[in-house]
DNA sequence: GGCGCATGTTAACGACTGTTAACAGCACTG
DNA sequence: CAGTGCTGTTAACAGTCGTTAACATGCGCC
């Protein structure tokens, strides 16, 4: 059983991690066949068995990691704030940045979920709530009058920011574009949670 | 060449579209088979290609359904409004109907248009670019701060409109909870538009 | 009644895909 | 030098999928 080495972390496979993420982000997991990663390597097909178990290892690989980075930072950036308001600031910024930066496994975070073997697909899911929650307590304490409307205001925001994917606006690499984003998205962002927060007060 | 009759509006079309619709949001569209949308509609298999040209066919009618019925749509509620303000609260009440009513659909429509045809694709894609520019023009008048931000805003207040399905707040089929989600989007997303035009001016 | 057309059915095809088997070169170690 | 493990190759398999062909049924219309 041949399968699934792992020794320390192999540059090999973070290359096929990445030439995986941009794959399966342009053409979809299903769209896209293990001879063409393999290609997009520089090894041909089957040779990709070496490094992952499997084309659904692949993309457990990335979700997992995507959830596992996201939740990790999270709970750091929230620890080290001074106060709630400086909470949210903080996961903003680092969600924003993340949306920027990686915008190829932003848009597989919630598309390709669906294709995950079952036991990978509730890990991702659990990582998922628990970075859903500390969003939710930290807008929560930052805006007292989102009340029960906290969650759904949350899971909005969390489609407002992910949209950078399809502004295409992330990918110009220009550096003042991408702060100039950067510090939009956080002001929509920040005026939506007000904006729900100041209207349940009246 | 018996392949795409089209007579007036078949009423299996319809049911065929509708449980269409909702396996591709469901598993993808390469993630379902004919022979199981066919058995969703009570025939089996090829027997659906007496209704669509094919597997794409499917999907293209659904994609370009969707981008006509909400740019028609659109446009309609603009010319009927009394002003921009007006034309913007209209425009949102519009759109989040059809999340909320359409989350299928609306799953659909950013995340399977690299599934369709070349042809078909530009269309839809000309579509949302004209339903974009139809809300870049109303938000920035209504909000004149926007200035160049405005067709950035736009696509993240999409995002953040789309964000319902993940929500799963519109399944729930209670109507108080429908009419809160659509206040909630409303206001969340006029509160992003007036952080963003808010924070250019100064 | 017979003809045509719309709407199904099943069988079969050709292409493609993920995965495995069998084998080979190469580096390193005793 | 022999041996071992890592990394790659090609060939082949088994299954799935979209699509077509050939055939059946039933309804409406001259």
């Amino acid at each position: 059983m041949p399968t699934p080495p792992s020794p320390v972390e192999n540059p090999r496979r973070q290359q096929i991690r990445r030439e995986a993420a941009r794959l399966f982000a342009a053409r979809g997991f299903l769209g896209v066949g293990v001879d063409e990663i393999g290609r997009a390597v520089g090894i041909s097909g089957p040779g990709l068995y070496r490094h992952f178990a499997g084309k659904d290892a692949m993309l457990a690989d990335l979700l997992v990691g995507i959830s596992e980075r996201l939740l990790d930072e999270g709970r750091r950036r929230v620890d080290e704030a001074a106060d709630a308001r400086a909470a949210l600031d903080a996961l903003l910024q680092g969600h924003i940045d993340f949306a920027l930066d990686e915008s190829a496994l932003i848009t597989l975070h919630d598309r390709e979920l669906l294709h995950l073997p079952d036991e990978e697909r509730h890990r991702v899911r659990s990582l998922q709530r628990q970075y859903v929650e500390l969003w939710v307590t930290v807008a929560g304490d930052s805006f007292p009058g989102l009340g029960k409307d906290a969650r759904a205001a949350v899971h909005a925001v969390f489609g407002l920011l992910n949209s950078t994917p399809h502004s295409a606006a992330g990918q110009s690499g220009d550096a003042a574009d991408r702060t100039a984003m950067a510090a939009l998205l956080h002001r929509l962002a920040l005026g939506a949670l007000g904006a729900a927060a100041q209207a349940a007060e009246a």
